[in-house]
DNA sequence: GGTGTTTTCGCCCTCTGCTGGGAGAAG
DNA sequence: ACTTCTCCCAGCAGAGGGCGAAAACACC
């Protein structure tokens, strides 16, 4: 039958493996490597499906047929293990969807049946493609969905085990789950609960249809699909429980019913979920739901269920922590502890994955957490405002920002702060001597805050597409630093340029008043004499002069010999001759000195590359620094003047 | 029922990054 | 005097690590 049906399978169709003897010890070594997370890894097979196909079918036919009855009649070993060896590939599976059940359908079946063979210990194990139904074998039937991963695609395998003329309760057949690795074998394990119903004597014949649903996904890092197993037990609509009691379900009704004579003992909780097939594990559990708490600790008055839950209870008083860790000086109160301990720092297991990225964690609450950054849960709503977190302890600490509360106080300033990273970084910002400092690599600044280093390198040096302008030449440019830099090229130019001469300044308002040596235009009067001027301050000083009886003017004095000058320059000069330079500044230099003290960081930057370039010739003069005839001649254009002109007396009222 | 193990929940922490207001300098 | 710009700074949220402890479970 199978043997000519399963010559040349489709391509597509999932493969079969080249069935493989898994030794014991192999299969006890998976185990412990698999852990109890409910997840198992198959090696992606590689290699052509019709090689392994073929070479997995005639050998193993006789096997299989011979095999059978064995593993019916034989009542399981404590070691006994059911392995599938399968190989998964792709087919054609528009119609597979997901969530499509429609695979209960018997009408499907014959779509794709895959006969799996459940071998003993040492009897070869076998899944070939077929399409009649194997009623003496465990059919299997797969759908794969290929829709929800592109290459490696999520493969959602659902297996309908269909058991015959089994002895013995198979409710916890799913309970072992884990697979060869190294062949790409799958092995189920039979639960316990079938050989203590054996061993009870129970059932001693039975028809049962179990179902799996098959989650594949792939695992990048590892080469591997981890195969995610689900129990799709059907299950009679239940009776209404009595309150209290425990529910005795009685077995699936199945085409084989007739064949059941015993009773499928399963005691729900009417509390919870919780079922179980032992009366000893229900009694256990309906303990949970119990208030009574007899054991109590003496330290704290604390109540427990068990004198375990106290005894832990009361090392956390003691500072008993009997399991300690041997790479470090840790030490905990239980064994759990100690193991999660050496996961996080010694041995970095993480067995937890997240299937989306590549995420992994130690604690399946991380993954849990984790989870919820890609689909966006957030199950802890703020009672005052729209805040959702995803986590307790992110709302308790966005509560703060409702209540003002701020327990985390600098030792040294006593500011206080919301969060113990703000006040970190305060204490790091204000308090320490070895601020660090983030270094701009497209320009000299360095800015405190990585973050704001990342701001900074937002505004100044990011592309924008839009052109901007320089404000005083025709260059765009597509970044700010680069236009800013540009512009200050502009700074020390004489931009204005005068029409009639070579004269150019720096302002506009200079422009203006040197216009007016070429039109002869002298706005100013003076009230006292008519006398006219084209500059205000020109006025200004003649009145102060002739008509301001409290003018006084001021007399530059030699520092050396004492001799009184009207013009700095003048004295100046002198001294220079008198003291050969090296006389200490007058108190008018200091003055000079001392305003021209840069108000600023940015100022004192500047100041060293301007402070050569503010000069007279420049036109620019230093603030109490007499007037040269040559300047006053540029800036009056040959106009009369009959006293001396201090800088800043000419820019302060031309300020005005 | 006792005991050990595993799971689950909760808390706190650090690191990171974004945001907006304030201060000061420059235009 | 006013605007613009930059840097500093605190506030706040996202993500994840680590651990304590109780609950749940498994085993004898």
């Amino acid at each position: 039958m199978a043997g000519a049906e399963l010559s040349v399978p489709p391509e597509q169709f999932t493969q079969i493996k080249e069935p493989e003897l898994i030794p014991d010890r192999a299969l006890e070594e998976e185990e412990e490597e698999e852990g109890n997370d409910g997840v198992c890894r198959v090696k992606e097979q590689s290699g052509s499906a019709g090689s392994d196909v073929e070479s997995a079918q005639g050998p193993l036919q006789t096997t299989i047929l011979e095999e059978v009855p064995e593993l019916v009649l034989a009542a399981p070993e404590e070691s006994e293990r059911h392995i599938l060896t399968l190989q998964t590939a792709r087919f054609p599976s528009e119609e597979a969807e997901l969530q499509d059940l429609s695979w209960l359908d018997p009408q499907q079946e014959d779509e794709m049946q895959v006969t799996l063979h459940q071998a003993e210990s040492g009897v070869q194990s076998l899944l070939w493609l077929g399409e009649a139904a194997q009623q003496s074998l465990h059919q299997c039937v797969f759908n794969v969905q290929e829709e929800v991963y592109s290459l490696q695609e999520m493969e959602v395998m659902q297996f309908q085990l269909l058991e015959e003329n089994v002895t013995g309760a198979i409710e916890d057949y799913k309970s072992a789950v884990s697979l060869e690795e190294s062949t790409g074998s799958i092995k189920l394990q039979k639960g316990q609960e079938e050989e203590q119903l054996l061993a009870e004597g129970g059932l001693s014949e039975k028809t049962e249809e179990q179902f799996f649903l098959v989650e594949a996904r792939p695992d990048e890092r590892r080469d591997e699909i981890v195969l995610t197993f689900s129990n799709f037990n059907m299950e009679e609509q239940k009776e209404e429980p009595e309150l209290g009691q425990a529910h005795l379900e009685k077995p699936s009704t199945t085409k084989n019913q007739n064949k059941a004579k015993e009773i499928k003992r399963t005691f729900h909780c009417n509390f919870c979920k919780f079922t179980s097939s032992r009366i000893s594990s229900f009694n256990r559990h309906m303990k949970i739901h119990s208030t009574e708490k007899p054991h109590v600790c003496h330290l704290c008055l604390k109540a427990f269920r068990t004198v375990t839950l106290l005894r832990n209870h009361v090392n956390t008083h003691t500072g008993t922590r009997p399991h300690k860790c041997g790479d470090c000086d840790m030490a905990f109160v239980t064994s759990g502890e100690l193991v999660r301990h050496r996961r996080y720092k010694h041995t970095h297991e993480k067995p937890f994955k997240c299937s989306v990225c590549k995420y992994a964690s130690v604690e399946a609450s991380k993954l849990k957490r984790h989870i919820r950054s890609h689909t966006g849960e957030r199950p802890f709503q703020c009672s005052l405002c729209n805040y959702a977190s995803k986590d307790t302890y992110k709302l308790k600490r966005h509560m703060r920002t409702h209540s003002g509360e701020k327990p985390y106080e600098c030792h040294i300033c006593h500011a206080r702060f919301t969060q113990s990273g703000t006040m970190k970084m305060h204490i790091l910002q204000k308090h320490s001597e070895n601020v660090p400092k983030y270094q701009c690599p497209h320009c000299a600044t360095t800015i405190a805050r990585k973050s704001d280093l990342r701001v900074h390198l937002r505004n100044l040096h990011t592309y924008e597409a839009a052109e901007m302008k320089c404000r005083y030449c025709p260059a765009v440019f597509h970044d700010r630093y680069t236009l800013i830099q540009h512009q200050k090229t502009h700074k020390n130019e004489k931009r204005f340029k005068c029409e009639h001469c070579s004269y150019a300044c720096k302002q506009e308002r200079h422009m203006i008043v040197h216009i007016r040596t070429h039109t002869g235009e002298k706005p100013f009067v003076c009230l006292s004499c008519n006398k006219c001027f084209r500059q205000q301050q020109l006025l200004n000083v003649h009145f102060k002069k002739y008509h301001d009886t409290n003018f006084v003017p001021t007399i530059y004095e030699c520092p050396k010999c004492g001799k009184g000058f009207s013009r700095w320059s003048n004295m100046h000069r002198h001294s220079e001759k008198c003291n050969s330079g090296q006389e200490k500044p007058t108190t008018v230099e200091k003055e000079r000195t001392m305003k021209r003290k840069p108000a600023n960081k940015r100022a004192a930057k500047e100041d060293e590359a301007t402070a050569e370039e503010v000069s007279l010739m420049s036109g620019e003069l230093f603030p109490g620094e007499m007037v040269p005839i040559d300047f006053m001649d540029a800036k009056t254009g040959g106009e009369d003047l009959e006293e001396d002109l201090t800088c800043d007396m000419i820019l302060a009222l031309m300020d005005k």
